[in-house]
Parts: C-alpha cells; sequence; structure tokens
DNA sequence: TCATTTTACGAAACCGATTTCGTGTTGACA
DNA sequence: TGTCAACACGAAATCGGTTTCGTAAAATGA
C-alpha cells in the first residue's frame, strides 16, 4: 500500500507544526486565515485523510458496532443486519458483521476478538449449540466488563442485558387462534427441539390457543425437529395422524409441509391449511404463498441498535435493563382460508 | 464502560515498567521467569485483553476487511458475505459489512469512511445506479492509493484491480441450449437493463445458443425489467407472445414467470419450462422446483477474500490485475423436462 | 582481582492524531 | 513609553501498546 499522507507529512513540508495542521484542519480559530488556508490546500491537494485508528485511539471510541449472528444466509437475520446498519449509519456508526454458525466455540471467540476495544457495543443472537449447552459465562465476562450489549431474538434471562425480542407467544396464539377460527381443528405443530427458546416460546402460544377453545394438547401432532436429519422424512410422519392444518415455527418447515400436503392430494387451502414463521421471500413465492407470522426483522434490527447506541452513548450510572417486545402480525396469503 | 486495565496499570502495580509488562507477556527471553510469572498472573486475574486499537495503529494494519454489497436480504450477496467470512477468518481476519442499497451516493460515502485506515483492503459489488451513472471515480481514486481492492459479480474493466465473476455469457448460453434441447424453440428472456452487466453478459450466452441453433433473436421475446415498475405486470406482457419457455436473470423472475405459466393453464414442465438464475430458496421451494444456474456465491467469496489477503500480504512491486472466473452450472429441478 | 559477558530491566521513540498550556510578537491604550 | 491583551503558533502530553537501545548488576572467565 502507498504511504499514506499524515498530519506530519503536512507539517514538514510547510514548515510548521503538527498542532497547528490538526487545529487548522479543524478550523480552529487559533490559526489565521493565511495558514489555514494554505494547511487545508495542501491537504485536499494530497487527499489527506486522518487516520481513524489514530482517531479511535485517542477518542476511546470506535464508532463500531459488533453484530454476531448464528447465520446469514438466512431471511430473518439478514433482514435484522439490514436494519442495524440502517439505525447505526444514521448514528454514524458502521457495523462489524461475524458469525457463530450456529456454533459455541465460535460465538466465544468472537465474543472475545470483539470485546479488546474495536468495537463500541455489541448486537448478538445467540447460536443454537450455546442455547443447549446453557454455558452463557462468555456473556456473563462481557456484562461484567460494562460492555455494552444487547441480545436479539434468541436471549435468555439470565444474561443481564438490554434484549430485543418477538411476541413468540403472543405470534404463536395468533396463528393458531386463526387457524382453529377458519375450522381447522386438527393442528400439527412443526417446531424446533424445546432448547430453542423461540420453539418453545411459540408452542406456549399454540397450546394457549388450543385449550381457550377446549381442546387438549396431542404430542402426536407436535414434531420437534432434529436439523441434522432428513427434514422432509420427519415432516411427513406428522401426516400419519388426521389433521387439517399445520403451524411451523419457520417457513421451510411450512414449505415442506405445504408440498407434503400437496403430493398427499389434499388441496391447500381448501383442505389443508398452512401457516408458517419469517415473512420470506419462500412463503411469498411459493404457490400458493404461504401466510405466515410476520417478524418485522427490519424492526428489530433498528430498535436493537438503538438501545445500543443509547447505552453506549449514555453515561448511565446504573442502568437497568430493558427488554423491548415487537409484536409480530399474521400476513394472510393463499395457504389458508379468509377468516370466518 | 468500565475502565479497562492497560499495560501500564499493570506495570504500576507491580512496580515495573510498561516495556517490561508487554515484554513478560509476549514471553520475551528478556524478563525473568519469576517476573514473567507475576506478570501473567496479574494480567490473568484481571482479565488483561491488549487493545486492538493500540496495536493496529502500531503494526499499521487492521486485520479487517471491508464489505460494500448492494443489498443484504439477497440469497446471493448473503451467500457471498457467507463465503467471504469464511475465507476471512480462516487467516484470521474479519469483515466489516456495508450496504451501497444500490445507491451511488452511499456507495461513495462507504467508500470515503472505509478508506482512512480503518480497514486493510475492500470487497465490493458495485450499486446499481453507479453502473447506470457510469461515474467510477471513487473507485479509480482507491486504486490510486493502492488500496487493496477486489470487485465481485458486478465489475467494470475500467476499474484496474482483482476481479471475481461468475461466468454469466457461458451461464446464459448452458441454461438457454438446455432448453433448446428439450425442444423449446420459443425462448422467452427476462433480464435486466442493459447498464447492468450481468444482464448483458447473460443476455449474450442467451442469444449465442440461439443462433448457433439457427434461431433468429426475436426482440419481442426479450424483456428488461424495470424495478421501480410493477415487476409481474412486465412480465405478464411477454406471455402475449408464442413462447413455451422462459430464462430468467434471477429467481424471482422466474418464480413469477412461472407463476404466471401456470395461471395461464400451461403444465410446468410438460408445457412450458423454467430456468432461473441464482439457486437459492425460492427456486428449491416453489412448486416445482425450479431449475437455475448455480452461482456458486460462496465460492466466489472465498475466492475474492483469498486474492484480496494475497494482494494485502504480499509486498508486490508491480501487481497485475487478476480475473478470476467462477464457473457456473445448470442445477436441473422439476421446471424443465429431462435432457433429451 | 579485574575484565568481559550475560542477564534483566528501563527510558524513550514510535504509530497518528488531538489538546492543553506556554510563549514570542503585535497592537492598543493610558 | 510602559503595560497588557489578543493573536498565532509550538512543545509536549495523551491514547495503549511495541521495540530499540542503553545500562546497572550479576555472572563468568582469565
Amino acid at each position: 500500500m502507498k504511504q499514506k499522507i499524515t498530519i506530519k507529512t503536512i507539517a514538514k513540508e510547510l514548515g510548521v507544526s503538527t498542532s497547528t495542521v490538526s487545529k487548522a484542519l479543524r478550523d480552529s480559530h487559533e490559526i489565521s486565515i493565511d495558514t489555514k488556508d494554505k494547511i487545508k490546500a495542501y491537504a485536499a491537494m494530497f487527499n489527506y485523510k486522518p487516520n481513524s485508528l489514530a482517531l479511535q485511539l485517542r477518542n476511546q471510541k470506535t464508532k463500531l458496532i459488533g453484530v454476531i449472528l448464528p447465520r446469514i444466509v438466512h431471511h430473518f437475520f439478514s433482514t435484522v443486519i439490514k436494519g442495524i446498519e440502517q439505525g447505526a449509519s444514521e448514528k454514524g456508526y458502521h457495523i462489524m458483521v461475524c458469525f457463530s454458525n450456529e456454533s459455541y466455540k465460535k460465538e466465544v471467540e468472537n465474543l472475545k476478538v470483539l470485546s479488546n476495544g474495536s468495537v463500541d457495543g455489541l448486537i448478538v443472537s445467540i447460536a443454537k449449540e450455546t442455547l443447549e449447552t446453557k454455558d452463557f459465562t462468555h456473556f456473563k465476562d462481557l456484562v461484567n466488563e460494562e460492555i455494552p450489549l444487547v441480545l436479539f431474538d434468541r436471549v435468555v434471562d439470565e444474561i443481564l442485558c438490554d434484549k430485543v425480542v418477538v411476541d413468540d407467544v403472543g405470534a404463536g396464539y395468533k396463528a393458531t387462534k386463526y387457524l382453529l377460527n377458519q375450522n381447522s381443528l386438527k393442528i400439527a405443530l412443526i417446531t424446533t427441539p424445546e432448547h430453542v427458546n423461540v420453539g418453545a416460546l411459540r408452542r406456549q402460544g399454540y397450546e394457549k390457543a388450543l385449550s381457550e377453545k377446549g381442546i387438549s394438547v396431542n404430542k402426536k401432532l407436535i414434531i420437534e425437529i432434529e436439523e441434522k436429519e432428513n427434514i422432509k422424512a420427519q415432516i411427513e410422519r406428522v401426516f400419519d395422524q388426521d389433521i387439517d392444518a399445520v403451524f411451523a415455527v419457520n417457513e421451510i418447515y411450512a414449505a415442506t409441509a405445504m408440498r407434503i400436503a400437496k403430493e398427499k392430494g389434499y388441496k391447500v387451502p381448501q383442505e389443508f391449511s398452512v401457516i408458517g414463521f419469517t415473512d420470506g421471500l419462500i412463503s411469498e413465492y411459493s404457490s400458493p404463498s404461504i401466510t405466515t407470522i410476520a417478524q418485522h426483522g427490519l424492526e428489530m434490527g433498528k430498535q436493537a441498535v438503538e438501545v445500543l447506541i443509547e447505552r453506549i452513548e449514555k453515561e448511565a450510572e446504573v442502568y437497568e435493563p430493558k427488554k423491548i417486545v415487537i409484536s409480530s402480525n399474521l400476513k394472510l396469503r393463499e395457504s389458508t382460508k379468509p377468516s370466518s
């Protein structure tokens, strides 16, 4: 890389001190107009840009936000990133993105790297493996060091920090209730294993809606997908039961379930209804298009970054961790019947 | 944020100099075992982490790669990011991600911010607006400053830097030829306006395949989509022509075209075939699933970052810009007939 | 015992900025 | 003409590390 022009270079070339150059470029009243003009002209001519590392070191802030996500090729997470970037950008921050790949080890590593001063704060969604192992010491260390941290979507209570989540219970409830209202009474639930807490919460909503309607929960209608195995085969099994609708906690499960239903000869939505989660492209472009719970990822990202920046910039003595709940809503499409 | 522990703190507490602490922590032979042990123990106890900004400033390198993408909620781009992150991570680099939102202005801003020393190099895919305006001075400035730069996918020749692209002409050719071979002779092409060069290249491939077969290009069968207007309506117009297949330059156009075909009563693939571009989730989960050109985004990302890091770490006197072409291939699914 | 080599550490420069404080020169005013 | 403020600028500290070089003290050798 070409040698960068620094304040020192300018100072030497123009026969002034570095402090004069610095002040001139920042338009200080201490410097005479003549000198300022000369220095500015020189700086412009040689395309001088202040070295951001030096500034960051001096100011003890980087205007950088670290983001750690379990995955990126994923509609919801990429939408959240977009929201984070938009919010950050508005306030003059940039984002550094890392991925845990759902791995505990990588999450720990990423956290370590980002917590040595290279970012002003962190936004994280916890990896599945970490949720499984339930070892959150790396997060607690961060909290102890008082590094601003916001968790979103996949959060756990024992980490004392700000959190942004969707109303998962409410969403599960809304989806299930909608299906019940259109007279689908035998609703299968396709969800994740219990340790993925968003799955667990959505299931609570499902069960709540059923019991309100006086329907007892039939465990045979609930499948917890093991992602390591064949997903389609696992979903197919629930079709052995007598069912007339499916509520799935993500759009891939929903699309797969709908496909199986069609293969089995059901007419969707006349004979069989499907509701998914995450309002992504699959739901929009499959045929019939799939009714989903919209998770408002963009909104989540924006909220998360807003809370984080507030935390970074406020010299709060005692900080009460916030929990922001984003309400989700049902986006009606063709895989369900009109509400009756 | 809590006051961080620094080398200075340790030095003062233990009554030694900062240089001793630094050397001890780096396990220098200059320091006695006793002193080293004492210092290391103290550092470990108070969870000392070297401030990365200070190191970056001193070493004049950040181990950070800036990535500027037009969009993020997009299967291809998010896949490329994943590839970049994987490749970077393997070599001890991290990535800083920004988005241009297809906007020229934001691209210029991002480039400016990232080129002031905060990253060691850049990976960029050019915004549509920039391709339209054809003003690439911001990139040329970067090249003049000798900041390592790799362009991918959307590249232009006049910027002298390393590039990673897919074989767009070849891909268009392969797709079209496949359709011709299965006896679809009236193939519509749904593409982008001419300034989006990847669209233009894919079109070349399409035209090449047709002329090889002795079929003259019928301009009425080619639609350049204006994204600002209603996409479906624009695609619908081509169905006024007598067509039996569609080759679309991305999966949204492909899915939309297939949907229209089905609405018009065509049986896919028996009476109508569809091939898309970008092997994303829509293609995989729509029904019938869509045959696509797989772009190998992961591979592209990895290659891009590899070339970039080579460029960063090699003190090359004269550097000959490379152009890496990733070959694409047809991923056969249900929206086409088996090859005859 | 004296000269020489190790050993073990500290002082200071450096990376590239900002900022406080000090100072020589002007000019104004009494 | 002497005093004092305003002006314009520089020296040096600072951010948190690393590294070169210098040097006392201890160890070694003759």
